[in-house]
DNA sequence: TTGTATGCGTTATCAC
DNA sequence: GTGATAACGCATACAA
């Protein structure tokens, strides 16, 4: 059974497809009873308008993609929560896809986006993501565009994150006003701002703390397996560093890593090392010790990003200029048992 | 800057629409030099072909449609990573909604992808549905339909879930091997067919090994925060019955809760009371004591889903009848600390 | 081998 | 107040 088309509805009463349009479309040189006629008619004959032929003519979708390095990922789908609903709230349909912190395939999901005429584009880059010709091509066009998470200093478009610098350097500080003074930092792959950022932060604390940089207490994490890497870096750092006392890492997951190692050849947290983590993801709390770590706001994060892309989708309708802005979403450390 | 049409190129290249459009489709009929030409000119010109006026014509979006109650839940957002990645292999692109377990956002949503025109549709029904003609009445239509994970026994589609009641028959099977005698069911909601078979099997097991069934022993887990209704029906059962030597979760992070509470209160996990929880999500492993529970293959079901989705797009495009399958995937126990 | 004509379902401008 | 008519961008049957 095809869909009810204007035609169909036009047909059933004797009237031009144009008037049911209008009339659907609440005109007001329809006449009240026509109208209410077609309405009903419409209803009855269960009429769904076809978003295809509405957007080709319309030019606009009222449809938003998502690119993501990875749902599954705890940190994203709470984002994508966030944007979903707030989405819904604008009458938009949410597209998601991931990148799985590939460049090229990023830049692929992109075409797709724009083939499908999508009215504005969020995005988190992906941790491979060092240039921005695919962005920058995009932000010429009439394609609206925030970045959210992992953004990038070199992109003049609209961003929501977090300060991931500032965050650092106060969970470092943290660590460093408990006493403790040989600080490691299991960071993150060397690309993305934000793991630069962190590093930077914990840095400078040390710095400002009057502790030298020690460039042998920083471990990568660059496996895309975040918990293994923190019990990987964690087996090295016990072997080639005895005299560390609080490990500060990139993300909760890392930190869960460490733990996992650490209860596997009894060293004991925090008596013997101390452990901060990044993200406060619902896990942080539930761990034995429980985790110290960063709270972000995730949910919101998402919500912000959509909101400032559906202004920004109208500004664009409108043919307003737009100016970027970067919003800086507050954090707050949570301390509990492991420091 | 608009974007670039086949018209646009047609009249770059002095040629008619059509002799461009039979190009870039790949058409025998048309000259080597012509289509190699016209390929150059459209990649030249950045000509992206628009989805709205391709899927109006040829009435097919390469889009399909999610609905599952939230996406930050952890089992969803593995789902859907499946669901994505699957789609993506077929050249399809992901429309996500959450219902938040409300029968009349399903609903709506249910008509904005029918609006939309998707090709098909995945649900994960809400706790809240215990109708379904909005979904028959899509069944009616000339729309693909598979259901997964919360599937209902009362619809005639294609379904793909893990067997329940034969998994939760296990874990309690497990548990009384192991000893226990007194065993309480942290239940889930009372709509739901996974919740239902869940407390079933837990039943049957019960009786298949001469323990009366004492529904006292039951809670129910219906404030959507799986959590705290772990940690506040741990708190009712020790009031309320001091002998109980084991619990079964519907879910992990039921168990968490309960963990949780017992931490709080000092009850030694498993010495006082055993835990087994359900769905072996990452926490699982890396709480204390870890948590023994039944695996499920969540990935997989996503990408299942989507792949009967794909079969029966195709089917219903060659008018070939669909015949509804059920898909049970192997669920495995996970023996930890927590017995 | 290429071009012409038509229609997909809708919106919007213009007559009537 | 209502109805032709054209246009959105593309695909395709058919004509040349």
């Amino acid at each position: 059974m095809a869909q009810v088309t204007l035609r169909d509805i036009a047909d059933h009463l004797s009237m031009s497809v144009s008037t049911i349009s209008k009339a659907l479309k609440g005109y007001a040189d329809i006449s009240k009873e026509t109208r209410e006629l077609i309405l009903a008619t419409a209803e009855e004959m269960n009429y769904i308008p076809n978003a295809s032929a509405v957007n080709l003519r319309t030019k606009q979708t009222k449809t938003i993609g998502v690119i993501v390095p990875s749902t599954e990922h705890q940190f994203f789908s709470k984002v994508l929560s966030g944007i979903i609903d707030e989405a819904e709230k604008y009458g938009y349909l949410v597209i998601i896809l991931q990148s799985n912190e590939n460049y090229n395939t990023e830049k692929q999901q992109l075409q797709l986006l724009k083939q499908n005429r999508v009215d504005g584009i969020l995005i988190s880059l992906s941790n491979e993501t060092h240039r921005f010709e695919h962005i920058e091509k995009l932000m010429k066009e009439d394609i609206a565009l925030v970045l959210f998470d992992k953004t990038t200093k070199l992109l003049p478009c609209s961003k929501v994150a977090i300060d991931d610098r500032q965050a650092a350097y106060s969970a470092v500080e943290c660590l460093l006003k408990k006493g403790y003074k040989r600080i490691a930092h299991f960071r993150g792959p060397h690309i993305p701002q934000l793991s630069i950022d962190r590093f930077l932060g914990y840095k400078q604390a040390l710095i400002d703390y009057g502790i030298p940089f020690d460039p042998s207490l920083v471990y990568v994490c660059d496996n895309n397996d975040d918990f293994k890497d923190g019990y990987e870096n964690a087996r090295l750092l016990v072997q080639e560093h005895k005299d560390v006392d609080a490990i500060f890492t990139i993300t909760d997951v890392v930190a869960v890593g460490v733990m996992k190692y650490f209860k596997d050849v009894k060293i004991s947290i925090p008596d013997d090392i101390a452990l901060f983590g990044f993200s406060n993801w619902f896990m942080a709390s539930v761990v034995t010790p429980s985790l110290s770590t960063v709270d972000q706001p995730t949910f919101e994060m998402g919500k912000t990003a959509a909101k400032i892309l559906f202004e920004e989708i109208k500004a664009l309708k409108n043919k307003v200029k737009i100016e970027p802005r970067e919003i800086i979403l507050p954090t707050s450390l949570k301390i509990r048992e492991s420091i």
